[in-house]
RNA sequence: GCGCGAUUGGCGGAAUUGGCAGACGCAAUAGACUUAGGAUCUAUCGGGCGACCGUGGGGGUUCAAGUCCCUCAUCGCGCACCA
C-alpha cells in the first residue's frame, strides 16, 4: 500500500485478482441459501451511460452485502443484444450486425469490468447468440403447441421509420417508443402471443407482489384494465344479424337514446350498401381510417360521426333508436359498438348534444340541485333508478345485478369482462431478431420446425434496403425448405420476433447459461429462482416486467419453475440528471462514465451515485460531489495507512474502559447496525454511507487521543473497512490486505453488532413545556415512566422552570422526553 | 380530464412507529500549516438582537405534526374518447 491513493494501480490490481481467482463464480450449493440478484441487462449501444451505473452499483453493493452474509448469490450480466440499431448501423455503414453488436458487446464488458462489478462472466449470456435464441424458438414452439401463439391479419400499427409493425405497448401517445414518428395503421398478417389468456392472472397476482412499488403495480393495473359490465344484444330493423355491445352501465339501459358502432365495425357494409347513407359513410370511414392516432386523440372531445339510416331496438322496452358511426367507438375494445346514454355518459352526452339527440335520465342524483331534465352535463354518479319500468326506484348499483338478471333469464345479454389488453403482436419486418420457427405448407398450414432442427439460423446473404419487407426475404436460400409435416416444399416465415420475447426469460437463462440441451434445467431454475431482487428503470414498468410475468406464468403451466411470478423484489431506480434536466446530447449536459472513472476511480463513482440520493429518487449530477466521495475515499485511505502497523500489532481482545472507548465502541456498532440495515433491507444507500462517514470521523477524533486502546482502535479500522467494500470494493481489498490479511474481504463474514455496546447509561432527553422544547437533561436510561418522569421533576432546573406554574398534566416518554403541561 | 408521486437551509439530502427538524455531504466564511494551496487540519454555517419564528399555502386532530385528516397551489410521471 502506498503512502498515496492510486485509485488506478490498486483497481486495475484488484480487478485482475478477481478474475485470475474467480472471485465471482457461483455454483449451484443446495447445502446454502441462494439469493439472485438482478440488473436489467443493457441492449449493447457501445458505452455505458451514468444509468447504467447507478443501476449496476445498487445491484452491486446488494450483490456484495448478500455475499458477505452467508448467501449463494447469482449475480450475473448479459446483453439484449437484437435490436434495430444494429440493422441501422448496416444499412448506415455497411457494417455485419452481428460484428457491429460484438464489437460493443466487448466494450461495454471491458466498462463493467472498469466498475469493479461482481459478476459471474462464465453466465453471460447475449441473446443475439444461435445458442440463446435456439431456445427462444423452441420456447416460441412450446407456446405455439399450447394455443398460445397464432397468426392472423389485421389492422396493426405501424411505424413508417423503422418499417416495421409494433406491439400496442410500443406506441407512446400515438408516436413510436423507439424514434418518436407518427404511428399509422396497416393490414398485415401477423404473429400474435395470446398474453389476453393470462390477464386475469396478471392482474390478480399484482396483490401478491409486496415487494414491487405501488407506482409500476398500478400502471400494470391500468394498462390490463378490466372492467366489469354486460353484454348486450340489440335487434337491427330489417337486418338478420344483432348488434352486440358492451357496456359497465346495466342500469342505464333504459336512457339508452342511439346506438354508436365502430367506423371499422363489420357490419357496416351490409348495413348501408344500396341505400342513401352510403357515400356519406363510406367518406367517413376514409376520413378516419387516414388519420394518424395521434390526429385523433388531438380532436379527442370534439364528436363527429354520421346516420348510418338504420335503427336498433332497446331490448328492454323496443324503443328504435337511430345508429350512428363515430371514431370516438374504438374497433378494438368490447365489440366495436356501445350504446349510448347522454345522460349518464360525458362523451354520449357531448355526441348527443351536437347532434340534437334526446337525453332521457334514468339515475335520479341525491343532490337535489342537480336537475336531472336540464342536464348541464352527463350525471355519473350514483343516485335512484327512474323511468326504468320494473327497475325504478332501486338504487342504481343494485339495479346493475337485477338488470344483468333479467338479460340472462331473457337471453339477451349476459355478465361480462373486458380487457383493455390486447394481444401481444410479435412479428416484426426486420432481421437482426430470433427468426420465427415456423413453416408454411400449402397442404398443412402453418407448421413449426422440428425441434431437432433447431437453431433457424439467422442467413447472412441478405440485404439491408431499410424497406417495408424483412431483409431476410432477400436470402435466396433462407426461406425454402420442405414441410416438417408431409416433406411438400414448404417456405419459412421470415419475419423475426420482437426483441421483448428475448428479455422475457433472460433472467432464466442465467440459471444455467451454458445448457445445450435444454433452455434451462428446471432443477436449477428451482434452486435459483424467483428473482430475489430485480432492479431497473422504471420504463420497464409495463413492457418487459408484464411479458416476463407472462412468460413466467405460461413456464409454470409448463411444469418448468415452481413460482408463477418471476421477480419477488423490484427497485426502480430513479434517473440520473444534471442542472434539473435529462442528461442529453442536445442539451450538452451529458457526463460520461469513463471520464470520471479516469479522472477519480471507479469506487468514487459507485460511492458518489449511491450516496447522493436515494436509489429510487432522481439523482441530481454534481461534480463538487464527487469531489467529496473521493475526498472521503482519501480520508479513509490516510487513516488506515497511519494506523495499520498499530492495528496488526494490537491485542484481538479489549475492554470498555473510558468515556471515549465507550463512544468509539457505540458509534463502530451503530454503524454496521445501520449499514446492515439499510444496505440490506432498506436499500437507502446514501444513509447507509453517511453512518460510515460518522465512523470515520470517530476514529479521527479517537487516534488524537493520549491513552488509546489499540486493540479497540483495529477492531474498528476493520470494521470499516468491511461494511465500506460492497460500496467502494478495490480500495477495501487493498487496506484489507494492509491490515495483514490474505483473504479477500469479499469472503469475510459480513459484522455483527453488538447490542450491548448501543446501550448508553445515560441519554439526553427533551424537556417540554407545553410541546417546546424548554431544557435538555442527562438522564439514567432504561427507566419506567414513574422513574423516568420524578427523575425528571426532581432536577433543580425543571423545578426552576416550573415556579408559579400549575401543572396539568405530564407525558413521560422514556429515554426521549418529558412534556409538562402548564398553565 | 383521471390516477399516482413529490414539495424540508444557498444545494443534494436525513428524521424507519406522531416525540429535539436540518444527520451526512456539497458550497460558503474565518483561521492554522505552507514558498504556494484547488491538499490537509480547526471553527462557524435556517431566520431573528431577542422573546421567538421556521418542513409549498390555508384549516383541523393531538400533550406533541415534516409525519395523520381536509383543502388549495406548483412541479414531475403514468394513462388518456376503454363504453
Amino acid at each position: 500500500m502506498n503512502e498515496k491513493y492510486d485509485f488506478n494501480e490498486i483497481e486495475r490490481k484488484w480487478q485482475k485478482y478477481w478474475e485470475e481467482n474467480k472471485s465471482f463464480k457461483v455454483t449451484e450449493d443446495y447445502s446454502k441459501e441462494k439469493y439472485y440478484v438482478l440488473e436489467m441487462f443493457p441492449y449493447p449501444s457501445g458505452k455505458l451511460h451514468m444509468g447504467h451505473v447507478r443501476n449496476y452499483s445498487i445491484g452491486d453493493v446488494v450483490a456484495r452485502f448478500k455475499h458477505m452474509s452467508g448467501f449463494n448469490v447469482l449475480h450475473p450480466m448479459g446483453y439484449d443484444s437484437f435490436g434495430l440499431p444494429a440493422e441501422n448501423a448496416a444499412i448506415k455503414n455497411g457494417v455485419e450486425p452481428a460484428e457491429w453488436t460484438y464489437s460493443n458487446i466487448a466494450e461495454m464488458t471491458e466498462q463493467m469490468k472498469r466498475m469493479g462489478l461482481s459478476y459471474d462472466w462464465d453466465r453471460e449470456v447475449a441473446t443475439c447468440t444461435p445458442e440463446y435464441y435456439k431456445w427462444m424458438q423452441w420456447i416460441f414452439i412450446q407456446f405455439y403447441k399450447k394455443g398460445l401463439a397464432y397468426k392472423k391479419e389485421n389492422p396493426v400499427n405501424w411505424c413508417p421509420s423503422c418499417q416495421t409493425v409494433l406491439a400496442n405497448e410500443q406506441v407512446v401517445g400515438g408516436c413510436c417508443e423507439r424514434c418518436g414518428s407518427a404511428v399509422g395503421k396497416k393490414n398485415l398478417s401477423q404473429w400474435y402471443l395470446k398474453i389476453t389468456d393470462y390477464a386475469e392472472r396478471l392482474l390478480e397476482n399484482l396483490e401478491k407482489l409486496e415487494g414491487w412499488p405501488q407506482k409500476v403495480k398500478t400502471m400494470q393495473k391500468n394498462w390490463i384494465g378490466r372492467s366489469v359490465g354486460a353484454e348486450v344484444e340489440f335487434e337491427i330493423k330489417d337486418f338478420d344479424k344483432k348488434l352486440e355491445i358492451f357496456t359497465t352501465r346495466p342500469d342505464t339501459l333504459y336512457g339508452v337514446t342511439y346506438m354508436v358502432m365502430s367506423p371499422e365495425h363489420p357490419f357496416i357494409e351490409a348495413l348501408t350498401v344500396g341505400t342513401e347513407y352510403e357515400a356519406a359513410v363510406k367518406e367517413y370511414q376514409e376520413k378516419v381510417q387516414k388519420m394518424t392516432d395521434i390526429e385523433r386523440t388531438s380532436t379527442a372531445g370534439e364528436k363527429t360521426g354520421v346516420f348510418i339510416g338504420r335503427y336498433a331496438v332497446n331490448p328492454l322496452n323496443g324503443k328504435e333508436v337511430p345508429i350512428y358511426i363515430s371514431d370516438y367507438v374504438l374497433m378494438d375494445y368490447g365489440t366495436g359498438a356501445i350504446m349510448a346514454v347522454p345522460a349518464h355518459d360525458e362523451r354520449d352526452f357531448d355526441f348527443a348534444k351536437k347532434f340534437g339527440l334526446e337525453i332521457i335520465p334514468v339515475v335520479q342524483p341525491e343532490d337535489p340541485s342537480v336537475d336531472v331534465n336540464h342536464l348541464e352535463q352527463a350525471f355519473v354518479a350514483e343516485g335512484k333508478m327512474i323511468n326504468s319500468e320494473m327497475f325504478t326506484g332501486m338504487d342504481n348499483k343494485q339495479a346493475i345485478e337485477k338488470i344483468i338478471d333479467y338479460l340472462e333469464d331473457q337471453k339477451i345479454g349476459r355478465k361480462a369482462i373486458n380487457y383493455k389488453l390486447r394481444d401481444w403482436l410479435i412479428s416484426r419486418q426486420r432481421y437482426w431478431g430470433t427468426p420465427i420457427p415456423m413453416i408454411y405448407c400449402e397442404h398443412c398450414g402453418w407448421v413449426p420446425e422440428k425441434e431437432e432442427n433447431l437453431p433457424i439460423l439467422l442467413p447472412t446473404d441478405v440485404e439491408f434496403t431499410g424497406k417495408g419487407e424483412s431483409p431476410i426475404a432477400t436470402s435466396k436460400t433462407f426461406a425454402e425448405t420442405v414441410c416438417p409435416k408431409c416433406g411438400a416444399k414448404a417456405h419459412r416465415e421470415v419475419d423475426t420476433m420482437d426483441t421483448f420475447l428475448d428479455s422475457s426469460w433472460y433472467f432464466l437463462r442465467y440459471c444455467d447459461a451454458r445448457n445445450e440441451n435444454a433452455a434451462f434445467d428446471p432443477e436449477k431454475a428451482k434452486y435459483w429462482m424467483n428473482v430475489d431482487q430485480y432492479i431497473g428503470g422504471v420504463e420497464h414498468a409495463i413492457l418487459h416486467l408484464m411479458y416476463s410475468r407472462f412468460f413466467q406464468m405460461v413456464f409454470y403451466d409448463l411444469g418448468l419453475v415452481k413460482d408463477e411470478e418471476p421477480f419477488k423484489n423490484l427497485l426502480t431506480q430513479g434517473m440520473v440528471i444534471k442542472d434539473g434536466k435529462k442528461m442529453s446530447k442536445s442539451i450538452g449536459n451529458v457526463v460520461s462514465p469513463e471520464e470520471i472513472i479516469g479522472k477519480y476511480g471507479a469506487d468514487t463513482a459507485r460511492l458518489f451515485i449511491l450516496f447522493a440520493a436515494p436509489p429510487d429518487r432522481e439523482l441530481d449530477w454534481s461534480d463538487a460531489g464527487v469531489e467529496g466521495s473521493y475526498r472521503f475515499l482519501n480520508r479513509v485511505y490516510r487513516l488506515v495507512y497511519e494506523l495499520a502497523d498499530q492495528c496488526r500489532n494490537a491485542p484481538k481482545n479489549y475492554e470498555i474502559k473510558s468515556s471515549a472507548d465507550k463512544a468509539l465502541a457505540y458509534e463502530m456498532n451503530a454503524s454496521i447496525k445501520k449499514v446492515t440495515e439499510d444496505a440490506g433491507g432498506r436499500f437507502m444507500f446514501n444513509t447507509a454511507i453517511s453512518s460510515i462517514m460518522e465512523l470515520v470521523n470517530e476514529i479521527y477524533r479517537y487516534k488524537e487521543l493520549d491513552t488509546l486502546n489499540t486493540a479497540l482502535l483495529a477492531d474498528a479500522v476493520e470494521k470499516l473497512i468491511l461494511i465500506l467494500s460492497p460500496f467502494a470494493p478495490h480500495i477495501c481489498e487493498e487496506m484489507w490486505q494492509h491490515m495483514g490479511h490474505s483473504e479477500s474481504v469479499y469472503c469475510e463474514a459480513w459484522p455483527v453488532y453488538d447490542e450491548t455496546a448501543l446501550i448508553k447509561d445515560e441519554i439526553e432527553i427533551v424537556v417540554q413545556l407545553n410541546g417546546k422544547v424548554k431544557e435538555k437533561l442527562n438522564i439514567q436510561t432504561n427507566l419506567d415512566k414513574t422513574a423516568f418522569e420524578k427523575a425528571v421533576m426532581e432536577n433543580d432546573r425543571i423545578k426552576a422552570l416550573l415556579e408559579g406554574k400549575e401543572v396539568i398534566k405530564v407525558i413521560a416518554v422514556p429515554d426521549k422526553l418529558l412534556n409538562i403541561v402548564v398553565k
